[in-house]
DNA sequence: GTCTATAATCAGATAGAC
DNA sequence: GTCTATCTGATTATAGAC
């Protein structure tokens, strides 16, 4: 638990080779995949480095949380500014790769208190802007916001995604169409077809 | 991978003690949990009994799978009879443990082949059933089948309690009460208040 | 069917040389 | 920073006694 030493820079090189190693380990074959040795073979690197620049497996597993976030919240920043933002989340939240990342780290969180704190405060700003920026343009479109609030909005424009990729990496399919029909439908009627 | 000798019964009072302990561990600590070790402490015996009866922890890992699947289609299949099927499905996924197991067994399934074919089989099977009793009842209830397919509706009846136990289980909140409150205002307008 | 004993492998982590 | 060497403990799985 404690830190003896602590010499790595943030932006060193190497650093960056070891996340990215254990990111596409993690995407390929799961968070449980990702062992010192596992992600040093990956990166051409000897499995103490790993030690060096992240003292435990959980800083890693951390560190490379926080660099997606970080990351992904400018992309769904800019995603929420565009004339159709309701188009622009549904497009960022299709990415199947996206969606199996997602489940390997709430399963993961599940049994890591430090990234659970961590993964839920970075889903609620997730949500939070999200639901900022519904809010104004569901007005707009003319929605009753009663009946269906922004913040619920937000939740099922991001979680069918999430459920659809996750059900078709394990081979399920049936009312996939269906659902993405539905939902396009519904965009459709409020902000057109898409643009871009 | 070959099996050298089998003698285990499939209903041995050892093998059910052993799947018992299994499931605890699964749901607790998750898959990564449920090591031969694990199993066999939590259970009282040795750990060479799980290979005795498992002879592979995928064996056991897909053991535990098969006999909750088998009890959640007959749980479902008797919800999908009642006299308000949409209540009585939604009542099935609101619960908590169910989609941690889930969760848990979809990751695992991810880097699990046959798991993974068992889990996709068994899916289809589930939605396959609540797609015959929702075009049933969705006509009857007068509902747009066109604007909302029946399997459409089976997946969101599904999909969402996933996610909400998915998120709750982590510690994220932000538009859960919301989300419930506008499929349960849905299903109300279809069937009215649930009976019991 | 359950036990003891054990083989073979892999994990996280640290010490200390250079 | 990166290396070699090493410690400690956990894992799956099998052999063979009772």
């Amino acid at each position: 638990m404690a830190s003896p030493r602590r010499i790595a820079a943030p932006d060193a090189k190497t650093r960056t080779v070891l996340l990215d190693a254990a990111e596409r380990l993690m995407l390929e074959e799961g968070w449980a995949a990702v062992t010192g040795r596992r992600v040093a073979e990956k990166a051409g690197l000897r499995s103490q480095l790993v030690h060096y620049y992240f003292h435990t497996m959980d800083d890693l597993l951390l560190a490379v949380f926080r660099r997606r976030a970080e990351q992904g919240f400018k992309g769904q920043a800019k995603a929420l500014k565009s004339p159709q933002p309701l188009w622009a989340l549904w497009r960022i939240f299709n990415n199947p790769p996206f969606s199996v990342f997602t489940m390997e780290l709430f399963a993961l969180a599940n049994h890591r208190a430090k990234l659970r704190a961590e993964l839920a405060f970075h889903a609620e700003r997730f949500r939070a802007a999200q639901t900022e920026t519904f809010t104004k343009v569901l007005k707009e479109y003319g929605v009753d916001t009663h009946r269906m609030p922004p913040v619920a909005a937000a939740f099922l424009m991001t979680g069918v995604p999430g459920v659809l990729f996750m059900e078709q990496a394990v081979g399920i399919s049936a009312g996939h169409a269906e659902i993405v029909e539905v939902v396009e439908r519904y965009v459709r009627e409020l902000e057109g077809d898409p643009l871009t």
